[in-house]
Formats: C-alpha cells, sequence, structure tokens
DNA sequence: CTGAAAGCGCTTACAG
DNA sequence: CTGAAAGCGCTTACAG
C-alpha cells in the first residue's frame, strides 16, 4: 500500500483537500467540527505531508547547503555543530559537503545546492577558483562565508579581526619575553587565515623591533600533521625557537608532539600558543593556549544573519560581522627568562 | 527575472519541453541537431533543473538522511565524513542531524526525514527510546545502523563485534601482566557499546580468574571530560589500578590528562587503552594505544549496504555486516613487573 | 525521432 | 467558513 496522499486524507474524512491544507498549515477559518475530522482521518492513515511537493509550491525548501572543509577538524566539526543547532531550531535543514581540498567537488556540490534550490548557503573556506567565483556570482541564492572572507565584497562573513588576533598571540609571546618567536602559518592563498594571520604575527614582531630568521617562518595547512612536519624543519635548524605562534590549534599539537618528540619540553624549552580555542586545547597535556575564536557565537550568527538574508530583512545591512577574539591562557606558555633584551 | 524553467529552454530552443527534459537526462532517440540546439539554450539561458519537481515526479530524492550523535567527536566526524564521501561519489546527498542527547529533537528529525522523502537513513547510535521505535517500526524508509546495533532484529547493522573488541583490550592488559584493570564504560542502556564491552571486558578477566574491585568500574558518557571525571573517582581510592581499559578514546584521553595531573604517568605508573582508534590516538603523548574500529571502511559499508536496501537488490541478503576490530599498540600501555600473581 | 497531455502531491488565489 | 481549479517544474507513457 502506497503512503497516503492528502486526497485520500480528504476522501476519509468527506472534505476537500483544500480543507486538509488548511488545517495541515494550522490556518483558521476551519470549523472545529471539520479540523477534528481532518486530524483524526491524519492520525488514523498515518499521513505526512511531503515536503518536496510543499516545496515546489511554496518555491522554498528550508534547506541550508554547507560547505565545509574538513569536518574532521575540531574546529569546523565544532561550528557546524551549533550551525545544525542554530538552523534546527529555525525550522531549516542542513545539507552538508565536506570538501578535503577538491575544488572540483565543491562546484558539483554548489550546483547540487542549485538544483536542489536550498534557500541559502554557508561556506567555510575561501580557495574560490575563477569557475566557483564566476558561478556563485550569477548564482542569486544568498551566501554567507563563515569564519572567512573572500576577496569579493559582495558576500556578507561572519569572521573575527584575524590580523588583529595574530597579532596579540604574537603580542602575548613577546610580552612574555620571547624573541626568537617561529611560526607556522596556513595557505597563502587564503586571505583570511593565511595572509591575515601572518601579517598580525610579522607586524607584531616588527613594531617591536624584532628580527626572525627566515626558517621561523613556515607554511603548512592548518592540520596537526602539518604542524609536526613544519615544527621538525625548524627544530633542525641551527638556531630554534623559544616559542611557537601556530595559527590552528591542531597546527599547535603537532607541534608540541614534535618537540616532545624531540626530547624537548613544553613549555620550558620552547613555548607554543594555537588558534582557534578548540576543544583539543583541553585534551592535550600541556594545556594549549589559544587565540580562541568565539565558535559557538560564530556558527549561531551565521545562521541568524543567513536567515536575515534569506527573508530579505533589508533593515539588516549586508554588512560583515566581525566578533571578537580572546587570547585564552593554559599551560603551554612560559615567561623567557634570558637577557636577550638587545 | 526569474529563474528559467524547462519550458523557456523549449522555447528558446523551438522544440517542446519533452525533447528538453530528454536531453537533460542523456536519452537516446533525440537528433543531434536538436540535441546541440538544446544544448545552447540550456547554456545561454544558465538552465538548472530542478531537483525538487524532479524529485516529485520520480518519487526519489537522492537524499540521506543521517543522525549523528555528536559531530564534535572525533569517531563520529571521521566517519561521517566517510559517509559522505561514499554517498557523494553514488550521487547522493546528506541531510545531517545532530542529536546531543536530545531524543526528542531526533523524532523530530526522523519526521522530517519522512516528510523529506529520503531514500534511506543511517543512525549512529542506540538509545532508541519506545516513541522512536514505533515510528521507525511503520516507516517504509530503508533503514541501517552503523556503529552500533539496536535490539530489534529487523534493522541491518555495521558493526564490529564489541564484544569481542573489548575481551581482546582487557586480554591485551592481562597479557601484559596487569591484574588490577580498571574500565571506563559507557552507557549501560546501549547494548553495543556500554553492555557488550562490559560483558567483554568482564569475561576477559573471569577467564583467567581475575577478580576486580566494584571502584575499579565506572560507566560515563564517551566523552573526554566522562573519561577524567570517572579517573578521578578511582585515583580517589585506597588501591588504584595499574591499567585502564577505556570504551572510547576521548574516555581514555580524559582518563590519562586526570592520571597526569595527579602527578602520575602513563605509562609508567598507570598504563590506558582506548577504543575506536580516532585521529586523537595520535594528537597525544603518550600517543595512545587502542582497539581500533575500521572507521573508514564502516562509514563506506554503511552507505553501500544502504544503497543495496534503498535499490531493493535482494541479492543482497539483510544481514548485519560484522567488519573486524584491530589492536593497534601505541605508547600508553606497558609490562606490569611486580610479582603480583597471587 | 518528436510532441501533447497527464500526473507527481501539494498550496493558493478565486468564488461562493 | 469551504471547495473546484489552476499551477509549482518537471518526467513519462502514449501516439504518431
Amino acid at each position: 500500500m502506497m503512503a497516503p496522499k492528502i486526497k485520500d486524507v480528504a476522501k476519509h474524512a468527506g472534505v476537500s483537500v483544500t480543507t486538509v491544507s488548511r488545517v495541515l498549515n494550522g490556518e483558521k477559518y476551519v470549523k472545529d467540527d471539520l479540523r477534528a475530522r481532518v486530524q483524526r482521518a491524519i492520525d488514523e492513515l498515518g499521513y505526512s505531508p511531503s515536503h518536496i511537493a510543499r516545496s515546489l509550491v511554496r518555491q522554498k525548501t528550508n534547506l541550508i547547503g554547507v560547505i565545509v572543509p574538513d569536518v574532521t577538524s575540531s574546529f569546523y566539526s565544532t561550528i557546524l555543530s551549533t550551525i545544525e543547532k542554530t538552523a534546527s531550531l529555525n525550522d531549516y535543514n542542513l545539507l552538508v559537503c565536506n570538501i578535503i581540498e577538491d575544488i572540483d567537488k565543491e562546484l558539483k556540490y554548489l550546483q547540487v545546492f542549485q538544483q536542489m534550490r536550498v534557500d541559502g548557503i554557508i561556506i567555510m573556506h575561501e580557495k574560490i577558483n575563477d569557475d566557483i567565483r564566476e558561478f556563485i556570482g550569477k548564482l542569486d541564492i544568498p551566501i554567507i562565508f563563515s569564519s572567512v572572507k573572500p576577496v569579493e565584497q559582495r558576500f556578507v562573513s561572519v569572521i573575527i579581526d584575524d590580523y588583529a588576533a595574530a597579532y596579540d598571540a604574537t603580542r602575548h609571546l613577546i610580552d612574555l619575553g620571547h624573541t626568537r618567536i617561529g611560526f607556522l602559518g596556513g595557505d597563502m592563498r587564503d586571505i583570511t587565515s593565511g595572509q591575515n594571520r601572518y601579517i598580525g604575527y610579522s607586524h607584531a614582531l616588527a613594531d617591536r623591533g624584532i628580527k626572525t630568521e627566515e626558517t621561523f617562518i613556515q607554511f603548512g595547512d592548518y592540520k596537526t600533521q602539518s604542524g609536526y612536519d613544519l615544527m621538525k624543519v625548524m627544530l633542525d635548524q641551527e638556531t630554534i625557537p623559544t616559542a611557537i605562534f601556530a595559527v590552528s590549534d591542531d597546527m599547535a599539537v603537532g607541534a608540541m608532539n614534535c618537540i616532545h618528540d624531540h626530547g624537548f619540553k613544553v613549555p620550558q624549552d620552547i613555548s607554543v600558543i594555537g588558534f582557534d580555542g578548540s576543544q583539543l586545547t583541553e585534551q592535550v597535556r600541556p594545556r594549549l593556549s589559544s587565540m580562541e575564536q568565539p565558535i559557538l557565537e560564530m556558527g549561531k550568527v551565521t545562521v541568524d544573519k543567513l536567515l536575515d538574508l534569506i527573508t530579505g530583512s533589508e533593515n539588516s545591512p549586508k554588512k560583515d560581522v566581525i566578533l571578537q577574539h580572546r587570547l585564552v591562557v593554559r599551560d603551554s606558555c612560559r615567561t623567557y627568562p634570558d637577557d636577550i633584551k638587545a
């Protein structure tokens, strides 16, 4: 037996489909006895309205497409989790795409999102190539970027001030007395998490007149393994840093592990500060100091803002939302006692 | 201007909508010149077919609903990531629901899945209450359970043999010479990860005639914090274990941290073995030995099996798939040298 | 090889 | 307050 349709309910209740539709949608102007009869028919038949059919006529799917670089990362999984929660609270559902460095897949997914007629799209990375740029350029579905800001100005982003955050993190190490500060960076093709954080780091040093070795600056891919490998490169040099600023907690943990495996101690020998404030910071020993992004808030605000865009509340201006970063000091950094004040 | 519909394409190309539909779906029996004209019209108009409308007539959405207990956990995020990958390869998209101990939300989501007319559902936990049991009982959408096996026999599961895996993990500690082996368990309402793992642990001890203290057995919720708290309880006792078996890597890491914070060392003072084989095992120091589930394979097989169910390949029997567990020895366990053989 | 028409399961003016 | 009819954007027999 086929699943019952609205027509079956109508027949069963002895009313028109219009009336059934009305009680389904909680409209008033339905007499109580009819409403009751319809409700009973629905229950007896175990009727469940087709969201597909509804979407078609309403021209609204209540679907949000989300593009995550890597759900496996503690940062993204946390933000995804709050995005899901906020969306769910607003009766939206998530269509999730997990990239992992696969640009072709992203374009394909964006096309799927378009065909699915999702009401809005959340993108959490900024490796936008020309094809994608062109595609989203002519897409008339609201798009919001979360935790990153691509070059195109027409899209709104929910981010922190990555430059300032990196500056402050570096400054923290400087204030502890460090001058040999290594940098484990991201992808310089990324404006937000690549370039801005690097510039923040180097300005913080420059403002204090600190010069740095070339080998103290390394770039990777934000992951633990990458942090490990880059740290290894640094440790193989003649002079090694007394402190490390990594642009993700995952990288920082990789660095900590590498330091540990080489027989050094954090923070006694080398201090390490991470970035993101993910749950990893509390899962490792020593606990990792980190420049925290307000992850939960970021996820919530992203969805709220996207819903604004969807409902077209023009009173909400099409402006980026800049959230506050925050230094959380844990146990992975210490003061550097030497006399090097040169 | 509205997004173009198939009718617009037809008009633009000077053919019928039927023909447009045919080229859209790559059917043969369309003359080359017509096909070319239609294709050009599609390109010029930037036409993208509505998946919604298609779904309605085809009675197929290519959607899979996934219920994850907590995307934030390294185990679930990894399995989700491979589920997504496999689904994507087969042209299916994921509708993701993140529970987090919220049963009401689950029922609501299952209803949404039903209304969305998803082609199949993947569930990754087993806290099925009566409402949910009844609901999925009358749902005629294929359901598959991944990493857990609920009591109802009519659903297929993709799992490991949790009893044997827990037995083997415990046995590993026994073989290293330990007899005071603490157990950090899960939720005993869970058959798979609660009861089976506990029974495996206790049988392994019993088979060697090892008695255990009551306080050596604690139950939590699989998370890091829980592992920490339970370990604290154990360390506060008069006699403490020389080894710990935790039923998740997250809990094991919590235990390791607690041990560390109390001034003890892993594995010198206390050995710790985890369960899952998540990426956390390599992110902590000492690296965590763990009873590994084949997470990637599990995700892939789950989707493959579900697609079998969906396409109704009756040649594929409706049987559970039991994958192989594997002990991965890292640095968190050591032999116990004392003479306690009593 | 091509097209007119019915139909997928709903909602929404419109009329009463 | 209620219902008949059109329409959302496609696909799919059916006929030619």
